[in-house]
DNA sequence: GACGTTTTAGACAATGGCGTCTAGTTTTAC
DNA sequence: GTAAAACTAGACGCCATTGTCTAAAACGTC
């Protein structure tokens, strides 16, 4: 009988190293075949291959293929949640500085969360895989992007109410963010490569500054900007 | 033999269109089948089951798989840059009612290019079989998007030239009006869904509100009832 | 109506992956 | 040190798919 449980809470670091250890090192390999070749493509065999794993340790964790397709999306979903919301917490609150603070938080939204590895995943796996797993779509369409714009569009008001922003819809503006931040990148990522820092830098700054111009305090006149008559009537 | 010829295929014409009309037949199926199961899983069977076509006959046209699915890639192409040229023919040239004619633009663009079937496919298509057919994907990145950008640049400096916009970098304010096109349905065409006109019209004069408000000529007051001095130089 | 081309349905071998099983080895727990 | 659990390597059956082949049938042309 196997007695699955023991090892984890109660040992300290052996256990970890053997067993826990095993699940990441799988986990991270059959993220790194299912990205590159897809589900259906994906053999378990070169997952074992590169997870240094037999191939029965593969099915003594996961009971089968798609079972453990499930636990590499949530595993990576929960990572990729976890960055957003440490991302998210950094979101400038003061019009000081605006723009740089703004510059800086899209590099590391970019930079952590949607070039990333784990951001190339799921949008990966979504788009190919979505049709067929709509759970997991609908809870990483929720957690993710979801979370990302509905958050989004709470901290553009607030500093919209401080007075550094003319914003009169929030969700549009959020969403407008977001897409002037992945702008310049789009192509990078969409072709599956990686920006560099550089690249975050410039695109970040072409972002906020847009982003500004079009939603930014008509007194708080940036450089060389042409002063904007902001009053949208209904 | 059994006669279990499906009638609709009967209306198909003489002899050269008969040829003809198998074979798009076969590239329609075929795109349709791998683009809902990816290259890997979809099967010769079904795609000929969707074409209502013999599996020799798929043999006979295209020598191999690999062979069918780049001519898929190739005709979904052509007819992608066709419309795409199509759509950017009808860009506005002129500064009178460009809020209107912008919007209308990018709905024709989104509508069109973006969100319909051949832009999915081709955009989920260089997700999941870029990295393992770099020739296709380079041929869609520079016919594809790439000409997008690039055309919709010059058409901007053309706008710019006529003091109807205020831009910087042609190129930055090409993407950015891509992307601001596509912001309110990115979530949207991700998941693989077809906007409504309505959703298309809504985000379409978001996007342009907040590109006219970063781009546009400072004098020149939009969502006004007044239209402004509309002398530029033809 | 006859002939050549195209299409069709089905059979066929070959391939490869999934999931199971077994026997032998290593690691862990006590 | 010992026993139990986990891991490994490999073989195995099963199933789906690819691509080929063949005889029959449909189509278009003459």
């Amino acid at each position: 009988m196997k007695d699955r449980m023991t090892p984890a809470v109660r040992m300290t670091g052996h256990s970890q190293r053997g067993q826990c250890a095993k699940r990441m090192s799988i986990l991270d390999a059959a993220a790194d075949v299912f990205c590159r070749q897809g589900f259906a493509a994906a053999s378990i065999d070169e997952i074992a291959a590169v997870a240094c794993v037999s191939r029965q340790t593969i099915y003594n964790h996961y009971r089968e293929k798609e079972t453990l397709f499930v636990a590499v999306v949530e595993d990576v979903m929960n990572r990729a949640n976890a960055m957003l919301f440490s991302v998210l917490s950094a979101f400038p609150d003061d019009a000081d500085n605006l723009e740089d603070d703004l510059t800086a938080f899209v590099v590391r939204l970019n930079k952590n969360c949607i070039c990333n590895q784990d951001g190339k995943f799921l949008r990966k796996l979504v788009q190919t895989e979505g049709e067929r797993y709509p759970h997991l779509f609908e809870s990483w369409r929720q957690q993710g992007p979801g979370k990302l714009t509905t958050a989004l569009s709470a901290l553009l008001a607030r500093l919209a109410q401080k007075g550094a922003l003319v914003i009169d819809d929030f969700d549009v503006a959020a969403r407008q963010f977001v897409a002037l931040g992945n702008a310049d990148l789009q192509m990078l990522t969409l072709f599956g490569g990686t920006p560099t820092d550089a690249e975050l830098e410039k695109a970040a700054r072409n972002a906020v500054r847009t982003f500004l111009r079009a939603y930014g305090r008509p007194a708080a006149n940036k450089s060389g900007a042409q002063p904007q008559l902001a009053a949208v009537s209904g």
